[in-house]
DNA sequence: GTCTATAGACGGATAGAC
DNA sequence: GTCTATCCGTCTATAGAC
């Protein structure tokens, strides 16, 4: 039988469609304005079926929370005493998010729900502290560890936030390129310069010898 | 003391403890979990009062977001020619941020329902982009210089949403002038630096001579 | 000005037919 | 597995008594 909007009885993928649809919800308007009704609607289900599969509305924010790669995977392998050691971060990150609309998607859900709901605060925070400092403790300077991965990540958070949720002009438009020659010798400042203030001399980046 | 600008409707002191009430309850829990009900309860106010002054809950919000503190202000007088001109920046945000819970609050609500509500996130966009945008335009490099104020803003931002809203740990108990000692040379370098990718050599922040 | 009462809409979740 | 019907709670907002 041809397929209309419907979807026919005994199909398996129907579960995925939800699921997919509600990650674009979450992502695009948050947790709360994602009805559930919204959501089996742009998945062309019947709302009961999204809580008949998942259970409760926040086991379904549970589920579309997991994250689509991981970390340690993108960072896996790099040369900690390479003087290119932050370009090589930045370049990595901003590839993964540039390249794929999945990855950005969860971003965005984590960024939104994470500021409102605060079953996905904890996820958010851990991507923040845990989770990077894990996977860069590595490769930074032993002193001020903690600080270090918190600094990258507030700082690669900050870029997500303003290049793929909030698009902001001048920043979601610039070449990526331009974006990791201009953020790299800011995480490689973060993750083995010296933190210390000088009390008198420069205080810049030199990116050319 | 108390001056304002003018005087809708409602007695002042009510008034006031209705707005201060919703300003805690948008940057705690965001703009559609903070119901009229709690706002009031925190207020100590009947719920039916709230939108007797304020007209809806968006008019609320509105009034809610207004900025406590003027970003040309904070940022006003610096050297452009100073290197430590992005320690000076680092400071003085810092130091407002730190000084004040009324401030903190304020950005709180910013990312919190700029993240939710479509009709906060202008606001927000406007915060990283055109506001950042004017008040540093005069110390900026001239080339480039949308992005380097909006990597300034995309720093910034990380920075407040860790140390600030999520606590992350690591950054939200370091001493002030340790970051600004961190942070303060990533915003020279992204508002007078060479933010080209050097082909070769280093590229590493000098904190010392 | 302040509060009671409630309208009117919408949300999550459930029971049960097919 | 899929869908219809609906309960029940909560929300914003309004009308009107005191």
């Amino acid at each position: 039988m041809a397929r209309r909007g419907r979807r026919p009885a005994g199909q398996g993928d129907t579960r995925e469609s939800v699921l997919r649809a509600a990650r674009e919800l979450f992502a695009e308007v948050g947790f709360d304005r994602a009805t559930i009704r919204a959501i089996a609607a742009r998945a062309e289900v019947d709302p009961a079926l999204v809580l008949h599969w998942f259970g409760t509305k926040d086991d379904l924010l549970a589920a579309a929370l997991e994250l689509p790669v991981d970390p340690s995977r993108i960072l896996a392998g790099l040369d900690a005493e390479s003087h290119l050691l932050g370009v090589e971060v930045a370049r990595r990150v901003l590839l993964t998010f540039d390249a794929s609309p999945e990855v950005r998607t969860r971003m965005a859900i984590l960024l939104r729900t994470g500021l409102g709901h605060e079953h996905a605060a904890e996820a958010l925070r851990d991507l923040i502290g845990r989770t990077v400092l894990t996977t860069l403790s590595d490769v930074a300077r032993p002193d001020d560890r903690e600080l270090r991965a918190t600094l990258v990540s507030s700082q690669m958070v900050g870029l997500m936030l303003g290049r793929y949720v909030l698009q902001v002009p001048g920043l979601a438009d610039a070449p990526v390129d331009q974006v990791v020659a201009a953020v790299g010798p800011v995480l490689q400042h973060y993750l083995r310069g010296d933190l210390r203030l000088p009390s008198a001399g420069t205080s810049r980046i030199r990116t050319a010898r």
